[in-house]
DNA sequence: AACGATAGTGTGATAGTTACACTATGTCAA
DNA sequence: TTGACATAGTGTAACTATCACACTATCGTT
């Protein structure tokens, strides 16, 4: 018993992991990534990607690790969105979850079964499967987030690929907003952000006039504007 | 040895706390309390009131539990702020602390040093002493995050009594934000917010004429505005 | 009764937001 | 090659929100 349980504390220790809810837009629809459990509990449910901290790594690298580990996917934005510490989260132990929310372009992204993961699939955020421990809470907050943050903040620019069109960019908005934008407008409103860039580069969608392709004028962190 | 540490684990799991920055308006200073640590490490220092979680208790429960046991300080606002969990933070153990911030008048507060902790003080935010562990990041993201929300929400009202006159509203914007405000500006723009309500008290500092008393619409949640 | 202190009140100038419709340029099919 | 389709790209006027600004009212104090 003592040989299978070496690490041993004077007071009682929770369990520490990260959850990745990892955004994109596929087909015109908000989509997260979801992995089916190959252990239990909830075996064979659907649940976040994200796993136990390692002693020596930081929370964030924790969160890119599993989800390089279970999905493949690297290279993503991201951030700290809640941690969650109800005490019976999960049925074996004490367990808290600092959930971390990514974006991607999805076109950039190839996800492929790892380790934990019996399969990994996207989700549109409104048609969920049923969902493992407290994962469907954690991801409502996730989407809360997002569409709190389009407002004062670049997040929107983490969905789209290192260059974009502006047509592009305003499907992100109207997306996560549930609602039709003015062309016109949402041009002179984020043009007016100072936070793009031209490229002299233009991109067709095969059926129409190519749009001009912009890119951020400082890639990097997600500003706050306005 | 295995006598003094009777919690045993398969994997190595880390040390949770919580911490807890409480802001006041003191004087017209925007403040925070801090304990003086009894213990090892760090002892002597000042230090954020918090502690661990017990194994049975929620974080925001351990956050008032040890706030009220270090300071006496019970019945404050409470939210969730960040977690920190670099593996170095305490030269003890791998320890996670999940950060929340509180708010309350300062005439509504008395504290009084407990357990853990050698001393309570107050302490104006820019005249801080040195802290303990990485507390200073954690206020300092705190008091950003406490002037982000000034304007997309209603958290300042979690610093003034339960009734309040304008100007005494409008002094915590100002504190906050570091700069004068117009007041017929201010009184136009909080009353069309919607979320004050009239009261047919009113109150004089004994130096002028008395002014009309306002409480919370809808007292209990920060809401978000506009 | 005069003074000091804070409460309370409105208007005009400016800036930002919204509503709205047509031309331009590419692809594709006949 | 030309016409139909699809999306890109562009300006203006009405409306709304924000900002700058100064005086009167009412209390306590002396």
């Amino acid at each position: 018993m003592a040989d299978m349980s070496p690490y041993c504390y004077e007071y009682p220790h929770p369990a520490l992991t990260t959850d990745i809810i990892l955004f994109t837009l596929r087909h015109d629809v908000l989509s997260i990534l979801l992995i089916r459990r190959r252990a239990q509990p909830f075996q064979g449910s659907w649940a976040l990607p994200g796993g136990f901290v390692d002693m020596d790594e930081c929370l964030e690298d924790c969160a890119l690790r599993e989800l390089a580990e279970e999905t493949g996917i690297t290279g993503v934005y991201l951030e700290q969105l809640y941690t969650f510490g109800k005490p019976n989260r999960d049925p074996r132990e004490r367990v808290i979850s600092v959930a971390y929310y990514a974006l991607a372009a999805y076109d950039q992204l190839a996800p492929v079964a790892g380790s934990d993961a019996a399969e990994v699939a996207w989700f549109a955020l409104d048609d969920l499967p049923p969902l493992a421990f407290d994962h469907a809470d954690v991801i409502q907050l996730a989407q809360q987030r997002l569409r709190a943050k389009l407002d004062y903040s670049t997040v929107a620019f983490g969905l789209v690929g290192e260059t974009f069109t502006l047509g592009e960019l305003q499907k992100v908005y109207e997306i996560i907003r549930g609602e039709a934008l003015d062309k016109r407008n949402f041009r002179k409103h984020i043009l007016s952000l100072g936070v793009l860039a031209e490229t002299d580069a233009t991109r067709s969608n095969g059926k129409s006039r190519p749009a001009k392709l912009y890119r951020l004028a400082h890639p990097g962190a997600v500003q706050y504007i306005k």
